[in-house]
DNA sequence: TATATACGGTACTGTTGAGTTTCGGATATA
DNA sequence: TATATCCGAAACTCAACAGTACCGTATATA
């Protein structure tokens, strides 16, 4: 096979993500495959994706953090590029509860709400690893979809929850662009992190609120 | 040495940019060292880097596309990581005339006479350059300043004199916080390019205007 | 025209890292 | 307890690429 610097996903297996429901159906003698392994392994790849990259990556990096042999991981997975596909696939940290979002009675008291130190320092860590993925990202659709199901699309959905929600009880006009405004907030902060190289902190993001997305939806600015 | 995957510049020498003040000073026999070449493999380098990021880019293949031998570009800079440098630092396409910016009276129609298919064109092969990037700027500080004043503040920049000269002359309020407002576009042009993988158009950039920048500035959406 | 030197091209070296193989030890099942 | 097999560790192969050395040619200067 020629040079492969780089993710080639173009026949992908099943992929460790849909294998996960088949628990058992090994029924010979001797031992099973450790499944406790595989959560260390992908957690490993994710932490050592957002301290150098793909492409600084490397397989023995990863075995040597989650504590487990090479040939453990080429076990499961037939290459570096099925590895971080399903690491990024079966990223379920910080998930966002959708049952208990706040519901303050206004737009900016929700979306105040939402800024929890344990939620920015979860939001930078995904950044730091979609970092090391951007570059990848033109030429591998499959993994643009991947990262953008798992990293950005969660908090974009918030925002289009909370907006919908302020223009059902009148708060806010229905012209309102809410697809475009709810990216307002992820865009900025991915710029300030990746980019700028800045840290996202409480004030950051309460400037944001009330200096654009509020005035963006027609609201005055209602500093405290 | 040790391993050099990466980038290292931490003892930079002068670096391509500043040399290319001294012309002469070279009055020996024979043939000069033939500036002509410089441009070009700068160029070839900003090509491949758009194509293939940094870990992907070969020395040979900036080299053939500059139709130059390997052995040019070792003569010109000492290290792969230098060269990336050098052609960040020197790129000039695209720069803005800031003596001929648009001036239509309105913030609106400033903002709209902006948006012309070279402008646009160029500022996605930026930031597809960006992309090849993104993964190394948190490890070299000197790149990724490099990296921001040739390719993201020059944008911001006529934003915030735009809006600045609306300001002035009383057209949006002065509470207004230019600062933030004035990487709205370039953060969320960068999100959609790098991480969403759509393009950008005239319609995209004409919604932003009107869906966020004006009414966050105060201004009623006026569309045609 | 004569000469020194920069050029493009190619062959080379050394290192790095993906993926494979091997092996002794651990462990769940029988 | 016996055994099949999965584990971690380490040694291995092989290809790619950064960087170097060298060569015949082109060309600007003297």
């Amino acid at each position: 096979m020629a040079a492969m610097t780089q993710l080639d996903l173009s026949e992908r297996s099943a992929g460790r993500a849909a294998q996960l429901a088949d628990a058992g159906a090994n029924h010979k003698l001797g031992r099973k495959r450790d499944l406790t392994r595989d959560p260390a392994i992908l957690d490993a790849a994710l932490e050592v994706l957002a301290e150098t990259g793909y492409d600084g990556m490397t397989i023995d990096m990863v075995a040597a953090r989650a504590k487990a042999g090479k040939a453990t991981l080429y076990r499961r997975w037939p290459s570096k590029a099925e590895l971080v596909f399903d690491a990024i696939a079966c990223m379920k940290q910080g998930e966002i509860d959708f049952a208990q979002l706040p519901d303050t009675g206004t737009l900016r008291g929700d979306l105040v709400a939402m800024i929890k130190p344990p939620s920015i320092k979860d939001g930078e860590k995904k950044l730091r690893i979609m970092a090391g993925l951007v570059s990848m990202l033109a030429k591998h659709p499959d993994l643009a979809e991947a990262a953008n199901t798992a990293i950005v699309e969660p908090r974009a959905k918030v925002n289009r929850l909370l907006m919908r929600r302020a223009m059902e009880r009148g708060e806010i006009s229905p012209d309102c662009d809410i697809e475009t405004l709810a990216l307002v907030t992820p865009s900025m902060v991915s710029y300030r992190v990746l980019i700028l190289r800045k840290p996202i902190n409480r004030e950051y993001l309460i400037s944001l609120i009330d200096s654009v997305i509020l005035p963006a939806c027609g609201l005055a600015q209602t500093r405290t």
